[in-house]
DNA sequence: TCTGGGGTCCTAGGACCC
DNA sequence: TCTGGGGTCCTAGGACCC
């Protein structure tokens, strides 16, 4: 059921024109943003039915063009599953970079109202438009105009929708976009605001998975405990609820049942983790294939941190299994690395902490606890003493190589073999009888359970 | 129908410090 | 002999979002 609200309706009417006040918050979302790319860059593709997204037995569609959606073709649904529904379905990998390069150019745009906005993803933004009161914006006026500049400019539709709240202006803009009723597309309103009059009804008709934060697991949780509508959560209690989702769900749950969002528009979000993880066409076999798998994505985190100037104390390795499984290990170190042979070091000493039961379709390496690089050292200086420090971990200190030393790394390595005990070195052991040892991959770091530095 | 890859946040338990 | 409470950090796993 949908709220029988109509969508801001009277765009020509100054009277029913909200203020910056009323209507603080705004959120675009980009249309079908990856599939949308691809038909600009080959117009051969415009009217068909196109997908975005891995194209194997084991991919998922990202982005869905209208005209497949018409088929029942959505984002997140297998690609087994799209082809079914539409035997003509237009199956493209992902150029990345573009999409990337059109998200550059829809920010620009978005700058040019206010430079106060927080980027989602690639194709969605919001902005606080509180900043823009002693101009006179009005926001309905600055919505079109933006939806006016995003299609001219960059050739995309999008939906925009305003509210007292990120929780208002997202649900609103989901209510500005196309819709397909009986596999017909319908055209959405553009722009959508929810008044603060009309904000108890919305929030009236809504099902619970409507909200932020709600997925598949939480639904079914409070489907159990009868709360199928967001005008249920209004009603329950907090510390109940709490007891089946958590504090900090509960909490979130009974605030955005009573139209209440504290979330801030934050300008200068900088990421706190970066990875890779690849589901591989084929399960690898054993811990050789996995490590060497790990290699290659050691090399991606090392290049992706270092375009980021950023150093990471924490690697983290995830492996899923075939049975849908997963287990991850991680490391903290008392430095910083984003040398793929560093990176590589630590992952292939927690990965020999797993055991290996089954095949793997997918492997993970993430990074986090950043340090800026150029903090690497002195943060590790400052506030210590040399003198009590580990000898070899002093060597790191006063070098300003900016590689961390041979010995720290050594050590850092031996401490996740500690961690896990003899397992742990005994499977370092089988990776050399796989010839797969580190000291293959630059010839002068080897670190090896027993060898020490070695090298060539 | 059977589940990607980029991320964020939360939780619970344990270690450790004061 | 038996036992505090708060705070921080780390780890593993889970859920969610786009």
């Amino acid at each position: 059921m949908s709220p029988s609200v109509r969508p801001f309706a009277a765009l020509n009417s100054p009277s029913e024109a909200p203020s910056v006040d009323e209507a603080p918050i705004l959120h675009i979302d980009l249309d079908a943003f990856f599939a949308s790319v691809e038909i600009l860059d080959d117009p051969s593709l415009a009217g068909r039915p196109v997908a975005v997204g891995g194209g194997g037995d084991r991919g998922v569609v990202a982005s869905a063009s209208y005209e497949a959606r018409r088929f029942g073709v959505r984002s997140a649904m297998p690609s087994v599953v799209a082809r079914r529904l539409c035997p003509d379905l237009i199956m493209l990998p992902g150029r990345f970079d573009r999409y990337e390069a059109y998200s550059r150019e829809f920010h620009r745009v978005v700058q040019d109202l206010t430079p106060d906005f927080e980027p989602l993803g690639l194709d969605e933004v919001f902005a606080d438009l509180r900043s823009l009161r002693r101009l006179q914006v009005r926001p309905v006026a600055a919505s079109v105009a933006l939806r006016e500049r995003i299609t001219n400019e960059l050739g995309l539709q999008c939906g925009v929708g305003l509210g007292r709240n990120k929780l208002f202006a997202k649900l609103a803009s989901k209510r500005s976009k196309p819709l397909v009723v009986d596999g017909q597309l319908v055209a959405g309103p553009g722009v959508v605001w929810v008044s603060p009059a009309l904000e108890a009804r919305w929030l009236e008709e809504l099902p619970v998975r409507a909200l932020w934060g709600v997925g598949p697991a939480t639904a079914a949780k409070l489907e159990k405990l009868g709360l199928n509508w967001v005008r249920d959560l209004a009603r329950v209690d907090e510390a109940t609820l709490a007891g089946h989702v958590g504090s900090a769900m509960a909490a979130t749950l009974v605030a955005y049942s009573h139209g209440e969002d504290r979330r801030e528009v934050v300008v200068d979000r900088r990421a706190k983790s970066l990875g890779h993880d690849q589901t591989f066409a084929r399960s690898l076999q054993g811990l050789g294939e996995v490590v060497e798998a790990a290699r290659s994505h050691a090399a991606v985190v090392a290049r992706a941190l270092r375009g980021h100037d950023r150093v990471a104390r924490t690697i983290s390795v995830v492996v899923r299994f075939d049975d849908l499984t997963s287990v991850s290990r991680s490391q903290t170190l008392s430095f910083g690395v984003d040398d793929e042979v560093a990176i590589a070091a630590i992952a292939e000493a927690l990965l020999g902490s797993i055991e290996i039961h089954h095949a793997v379709r997918l492997l993970g390496i993430h990074a986090s606890s950043f340090l800026e690089r150029s903090q690497n050292q002195m943060q590790l200086t400052f506030g210590l003493d040399p003198a009590s420090l580990d000898p070899r971990e002093h060597a790191v200190l006063v070098s300003h190589d900016r590689q961390i030393s041979h010995e720290a790394l050594r050590d850092a390595v031996d401490e996740v073999r500690q961690r896990f005990g003899r397992a742990a070195v005994g499977t370092a052991g089988e990776l050399r009888e796989s010839g797969l040892d580190i000291e293959t991959q630059r010839g002068r770091h080897a670190f090896g359970p027993e060898t020490g530095h070695g090298g060539s």
